[in-house]
RNA sequence: CGGGAUGUGGCGCAGCCUGGUAGCGCACCUGCUUUGGGAGCAGGGGGUCGGGAGUUCGAAUCUCCCCAUCCCGACCA
């Protein structure tokens, strides 16, 4: 039994003021956590309680899906990690350190490379395949702006799942294990959760698909079709391609003097009000326009290489899904420098005559899948001052491939079915992908098959956050009182509470009803406080979050059997008095119904 | 990485502009009263003001550097 009056534990009345999101903010008030490190936080026994609950949903899912549990060290040595490229892949996210002899360690962000050695180290049979084992570690990522409290930290715990299969029908029955284990795991969790399809990003991979919960303070941006199934992670959004236009009555591109026209607006109101320039049928809109935006890649080993990127000109360049594209290289602004190496390229008046591999400039141009050959477009005459109207796509220039990197609208057309699509916000809870066989491959993971012969082994990887776990369900289960737990991770089945000056009926009778309670299987949080105000004991059990509160108060006087006490439901507020002599039954069938 | 804001007892904040040796609310301790919605009165303990350097007779306050936290941004051709 938590006890109140001796549980480690102090409530705040006021918010912290570094907490913006409100997990972060509730769970410090509530004396579930505290920060101690940036990106790094301490849990005292209210959120461990809630943390290992969360921890054994999880486990017993994996468990129960006959996945076996192993638990790597989080410290590791360089040697793996440089052999499958991610010492360097991973960039500044690793945290990387040295012992005394100054050989290189580093703080595990993922353990791909670890799982991989040690099935290699003891299979080496396909008749010991299928395998599923997973761990639940903390792991380790310096990023750069940890935020919104466990949402975002540098250190946070995952539940990491690996599989192993000789081929790519076993990899796919893995994987469809998986995702089973997953809805089952996120449904008991009481998270609510969108599967949407995603990008498998700086792991590796194909087949990949994100468990949202669809929350606003999430930092993922995704899609769901209005009308059909088709949802999607704005990274992994494909457009969908239009057919190519004839163009053998297109007339010649023509170049314009447009003086002062370096953005898209300014150039479309100039067209707009220049008759020599005018549509004929309807006025210029910036969807018109062709806007090529150039950038530096970065790669992992400091190299650079510039690009081009064209998309219609009333979209936007999304960063995010440009990400996605280039991984593991990271896009960088073309400043003022790099434009001053390369004269050919005029800033604001950017063209597709100045761009592509084959051109003077020799970057490589890609542009939005939307542009197919016959469409028609204003763009950048290379020159200062100086556009092209008319210019057709795959009669005046040709470029070096497509890339979705433009960003992704509500009303957007559904790339299954056409129906407009809806954007929303949600937390990454869970991410499970096909990694096929870039680490088996990379650290020599091999086994016989029947025919005696060596195959490479193939991997899935699926994660679970299980420190952000708390934070999401914390998003989704909270009011402006407090705290609303499910009851399946809550610290306490029900918190019961003694609203009466001492001395009288009421704290013995909470005595005996705690202890039932207790006796009966029902996890009780008892305020005992003395000499704490009733407004007090009902401001903290609504902050807490315990499901069911049961207020021992005015209705016990000194007869038991004709007492009553209050049974309120934390999430509905909604309030009855029951029988004292009934409340063990009542409220143990609350707890398993 | 860039920009902005902030950093003063456990928490939330004032003081800084106009230098003079730290204050308020909550929390905590003692006593009395109070007890169905973050109680009242009285008395108390706790901070040297993120760190360092400098200016000055004197620095929380002015200057410089560093660190940290939060927010925003990262390209618009």
């Amino acid at each position: 039994m938590l006890r109140m009056s001796t549980l480690f534990l102090r409530t705040l009345r006021d918010d912290p003021a570094d907490a913006e999101v409100p997990s972060h903010r509730l769970l410090v008030r509530g004396g579930y956590i505290r920060r101690a490190a940036p990106g790094g936080f301490t849990w005292l026994p209210l959120g461990w309680l809630v943390y290992r609950n969360v921890e054994r949903v999880i486990r017993e899912e994996m468990d129960a899906a006959g996945f076996q549990e192993v638990h790597f060290p989080a410290l590791l040595p360089r040697e793996p990690y440089e052999a499958s490229g991610r010492w360097v892949e991973y960039g500044p996210n690793l945290f990387r350190l040295q012992d005394r002899r100054g050989n290189d360690f580093l703080l595990a962000p993922t353990h791909e490379e670890m799982f991989t050695l040690l099935v290699k180290d003891l299979y080496s049979s396909y008749k010991d395949l299928p395998l599923s084992i997973y761990q639940i570690q903390t792991k380790y990522r310096d990023e750069a702006r940890p935020r919104a409290g466990l949402l975002r930290g540098r250190e946070f715990v995952m539940k990491d799942s690996y599989s192993f299969d000789v081929d790519d029908e076993g990899l796919q029955r893995s994987y469809d294990r998986h995702r089973d284990a997953y809805v089952r795991t996120f449904d008991r969790l009481g998270l609510p959760y969108v599967i949407v399809a995603a990008v498998s990003g700086a792991m590796g991979g194909s087949a990949s698909e994100e468990f949202l919960a669809p929350i606003d303070v999430g930092e993922d941006t995704f899609v769901r079709c209005t009308s059909c199934a088709y949802a999607a992670n704005v990274e992994a959004v494909e457009v969908p391609v239009p057919a190519d236009e004839p163009y053998d009555d297109a007339p010649p591109a023509q170049v314009a003097d447009t003086p002062g026209t370096p953005t898209i607006q300014t150039l479309v109101d100039f067209l707009n009000t220049h008759d020599e320039l005018r549509r004929p049928d309807r006025d210029w809109t910036a969807a018109d326009t062709l806007k090529n935006v150039v950038l530096t890649l970065r790669f992992p080993d400091g190299s650079t290489e510039p690009l081009a990127v064209g998309v219609p000109g009333d979209r936007d360049v999304d960063m995010k899904r440009l990400e996605a594209q280039v991984a593991p290289a990271v896009p960088e602004a073309f400043d003022e420098a790099a434009f001053a190496a390369r004269p050919e390229l005029a800033k604001g008046y950017i063209g597709p005559g100045a761009l592509g591999t084959g051109s003077t400039s020799g970057i490589r141009y890609l542009v939005d899948p939307r542009i197919v050959a016959g469409t028609r477009w204003v763009t950048g005459a290379d020159t200062v001052g100086h556009h092209v109207v008319g210019l057709v796509a795959g009669r005046d220039f040709t470029p070096d491939g497509t890339i979705e990197a433009a960003e992704v609208r509500d009303g957007d057309s559904c790339p299954a079915c056409g129906s407009p699509v809806e954007l929303a916000r949600g937390i990454e809870i869970g991410h499970i992908f096909q990694l096929g066989r870039k680490y088996a491959e990379a650290l020599g993971l091999t086994v016989l098959d029947q025919h005696g012969k060596t195959v490479t082994v193939t991997m899935g990887s699926y994660g679970i956050g299980v420190s952000r776990a708390v934070a999401a369900i914390a998003e989704a289960s909270h009011d402006e009182l407090g705290l609303c737990w499910p009851r399946e991770i809550a610290p306490a089945d029900v918190h019961v509470v003694v609203a009466a000056k001492g001395g009288g009926p009421q704290g013995p009778a909470a005595e005996r009803l705690a202890a039932a309670l207790e006796a009966a299987g029902v996890r009780v949080l008892f305020d005992d406080r003395e000499g704490v105000s009733v407004g007090v004991k009902f401001k903290d059990a609504e902050l807490l979050g315990v499901p069911t509160i049961a207020v021992v108060g005015r209705g016990v006087t000194d007869d038991e059997s004709s007492s009553t006490i209050e049974i309120k439901d934390r999430r509905s507020g909604d309030r009855s008095d029951i029988a004292l002599a009934d409340a063990v039954e009542h409220l143990r069938s609350l707890c398993a119904p």
